[in-house]
Formats: C-alpha cells, sequence, structure tokens
DNA sequence: TATGATACAGTCCAGACTGTATGTAAATGA
DNA sequence: TCATTTACATACAGTCTGGACTGTATCATA
C-alpha cells in the first residue's frame, strides 16, 4: 500500500505544523473513540472488532494498541465518550425547548428524534446487552445512567410542575425515558405510525397533570457536574 | 472419551423403547432450540456459537448440523420458538388474572415478572439487536412482534375500559410493553426500587382512565391464531 | 430380513480475531 | 544537535469459529 511521502505531504498542505505529542495522541484518541461508537452502531458489538474499528478510524493496528492496551479499554472508553456526548446533545436540547410554546410536545418530540431514534443510541443498546456479560462496562453504564439522570432531574423539575399527582416531573420523565427506551429498542421492528401514536399518547396522557411553569423562559442552569464531565475536549 | 455402550443403555434404562425417527428428531431440536435460547440470554449473541450450543445441549456438532444447514437457520428456528413460548407465557398470564381484583396492578406486576425480568427477554434483546444487522431476522421479529400485539389486543380490550380518553386498552397496554421494554433492557443497570416505582407510577396513573371491565371475571376466548402457532409440541 | 434413508458423532480446515513483539518516524529536552 | 521518549506501523503467534466432510448407528419399509 503506497503511503504518501512526506516531502509530498508538506507540498500539498503547505503548512503541516509540526504537532505537539498531546494534540497527535488526542486526535488519534478521538477518532478512534469515533470509530468504535460507529462500528457498534452499525456493525454492532459483535461485529464490532479491533481489526475493523482501526480500518474505519483509517489508522493502524500499532495506533490503537498503543493507546489502548486491549478491547476491553477501548470500549469503556468509548462507553464514556457516549455519555459526554449524551450530556452534549441533551444540554443542547433543553435549550432548545426553553422557548417552545408547547414545551411538552417538543421535549418528547426532541428526545425522540436527537437522543433515542440516533445511531448513538444504538451504540448504547450494544453496550447495554454486552454489559450483561461484563461487570466493568455494567458499572461504567450504571454511573453513566445515573450522572444522565441526574442532569435531567433537576431540569425537569425546573421547566415543569405536576398538579394531581405524587409524582414529580422527573418521575414522569424517567418514565418517558424508559418508554423511548423501548420504542428505540424495537424502532425497526415497529412501523412509523405506531411509533408516533406512542409519542403523541404519551404527551397526551402527560399533558394533563404535566405543566410547563409560567415565566420560565430561559434554559435550566448548568450544573456543576455538566463541566466536571465535559472538562476535555469541545 | 469412553461412550455408554447399548448394552448398558438397555440394562439401565430397561425399557428404551425404539423411539421413532420423528421423535427423536423432535427431542433433539427441542434441546437445540432450549439451548439456544439459553444461551443468548447468558453468552449473548457473539458468545453463543454453534460450539458453546451444542455443548450446552449436550449433543454433538453433527446433530446440529443435521438439523440446521446453518448458525442462521437455527437462530430463526430459535426465534420462532421464542414466539411460542411467549405465546404460551401471555396465554397463562392473562389466565391467572382472571379472578384477581386489582387486576391492573396484577397485570403489570405479572407482565413485568413473568415477560420482562427473565432470561427469555434476554435473549429476545439479543435477537433484536442482531436483527438490526439481519434482514432475515429483522422480518421474523417483527412479524413475531406483531403477532403477538395481536393477541394481545383484543385480550386488553376484553379485560379492560378506558374513559375519559380517546386511547383503547390496546393502545394504553402498548405503552406498557415499550415502559416495560426499556425497564427490561436496563434492568441490570437500574435499582430494584426505582424499577418499583416505575412499575406502580404506571398504575397509578392508569388506573383513573384504565378499568377493569365489571362482570368480566373469564379469561378471553382463546384467538384461532394461538392454535395455529402452537399446533405442534405441548 | 435386507436395503436404503435418516440421525447423529467426530474431525479437519480456511479464515478471522486478539494480543504481542519488533521496527520506524516524530517529538522532547538537555 | 543528539539522546531519549513517545507515537505509530507491520508482522506474527495462538486461539477460536463456522462449515465441510467422513464414518457409524438407528429407523423405515419392502
Amino acid at each position: 500500500m503506497p503511503r504518501i511521502a512526506p516531502a509530498m505531504k508538506t507540498a500539498v498542505t503547505e503548512k503541516p505544523r509540526r504537532r505537539t505529542q498531546e494534540e497527535r495522541s488526542d486526535a488519534m484518541r478521538k477518532r478512534l473513540l469515533a470509530a468504535t461508537l460507529e462500528s457498534l452502531a452499525e456493525d454492532g458489538y459483535a461485529g464490532s472488532t479491533l481489526s475493523s474499528i482501526v480500518r474505519r478510524a483509517g489508522v493502524s493496528r500499532g495506533a490503537q494498541v498503543h493507546h489502548y492496551p486491549n478491547k476491553q479499554a477501548l470500549l469503556l472508553d468509548a462507553s464514556e465518550d457516549l455519555l459526554k456526548r449524551t450530556y452534549r446533545r441533551l444540554g443542547a436540547l433543553l435549550l432548545s425547548i426553553s422557548e417552545e410554546d408547547n414545551r411538552l410536545q417538543a421535549l418528547v418530540d426532541a428526545c425522540w428524534e436527537q437522543m433515542f431514534a440516533t445511531p448513538l443510541y444504538r451504540a448504547y443498546c450494544e453496550l447495554v446487552a454486552a454489559s450483561q456479560r461484563d461487570e466493568e462496562l455494567a458499572q461504567a453504564l450504571g454511573a453513566m445512567l445515573k450522572r444522565v439522570m441526574a442532569l435531567f432531574e433537576p431540569a425537569a423539575n425546573y421547566y415543569f410542575e405536576t398538579s394531581g399527582t405524587k409524582l414529580r416531573p422527573a418521575d414522569m420523565f424517567l418514565q418517558l425515558s424508559c418508554l423511548l427506551s423501548g420504542l428505540g429498542l424495537q424502532a425497526t421492528l415497529l412501523s412509523a405510525p405506531v411509533i408516533r401514536s406512542q409519542l403523541d399518547g404519551w404527551v397526551r396522557q402527560a399533558s394533563p397533570i404535566l405543566r410547563a411553569r409560567k415565566g420560565v423562559t430561559r434554559p435550566p442552569p448548568r450544573p456543576a457536574s455538566w463541566d466536571r464531565v465535559l472538562e476535555s475536549k469541545g
């Protein structure tokens, strides 16, 4: 396989500016993690072999083994990356619905489209299934779930209030997340109308007891945990 | 490896009554299918190799290849078997709640414990995940889901009635099934109290609009499709 | 009972996967 | 600028998998 000669490289890119070691490592890890999550979503857990991942990332086998001593380490870090991506999406989502008038419907639709009907959620499903037989992975995912719930909970209670029930908004949205999980898992087996009707059904059923707080038109404050997780990377 | 000599075999069992070819085949297939579903639940899709399955079934590699030309065929038949088992469980479940006073709570609890918090559901999850990359399996599972829903729908409308909503009982229970799917998927990641509160939460929230029909104390009639699916086997 | 069909057992093999070992280029820092 | 560390590439070894193949026991039937 002919590789680009250094001379030619510089001739083309003009300024290949010598990258620092850390930059190189970060970029490489980023590529590997992205490729891993892609592979999990598309090829499944079993199909995500190290060979296929590095091929997808366009790097050599050696690069992977240099950054991750074994497959398990790569997948654990990929889970971590999955959490970060989820955080970012959820943050953007909560922010985007702040100025919707039908906030509940908007939230449900956005959650479905941006969180559950996505390749990232497919990757999550694969990891959850695999965690059944991988104690370490199970712990990582369990902690991850807790942290996401911990982020979502205050936001839910900030945006909404319940009436005529003992359930708090956070409980309702936990229910929603379970519902969306189930729908997402079987999305490819169910017809689009069935999914649509389930989403709308939940909204119709929840709206009498779940109201958007009046006067709250700004997104909730960023919780501290947010920054702790996203310290690195943009 | 010393195998039991035929003479010894007869001496021990006394009446080994020559089995007919069909009996032998059925018994063998039964063992293979049971082992396959077990393996799916315990070892996952990737871990369910032919070697591990035949080992679990206690038969030779040759037996499997004789009855199923390849792995795909075995898994497809295992999906079919999964459907049959689900049918039986659901039937028994619907029958068992016919004489409960708090029918809704009983149904939800029974569904969770007997349908979703089970190894069989784990096997289903593995198959669903795999169906993402196996068109044939996806079709089989999709058809299966439809048939189960078709069985459940009339039963739901038979036992229950809704009030104050456009949703029919069947819609409510489809929502329940999605909720339970999501809970089941992540059961090992969630704490028991969270699951419990979700189950109870749904009941509390659904009970105002979902009432058990008065006077209906007998199980729904067996639909015709039932017998078509369970024609063979007990 | 003889003969063909069916059911099952055990083995072999090509390919694939993971982990490791070794070699080369790039960056660091003294 | 040069030695040393870090980043990456390539080759290889050992293991496992699925499918093909061969041999044997059991059953159906004429």
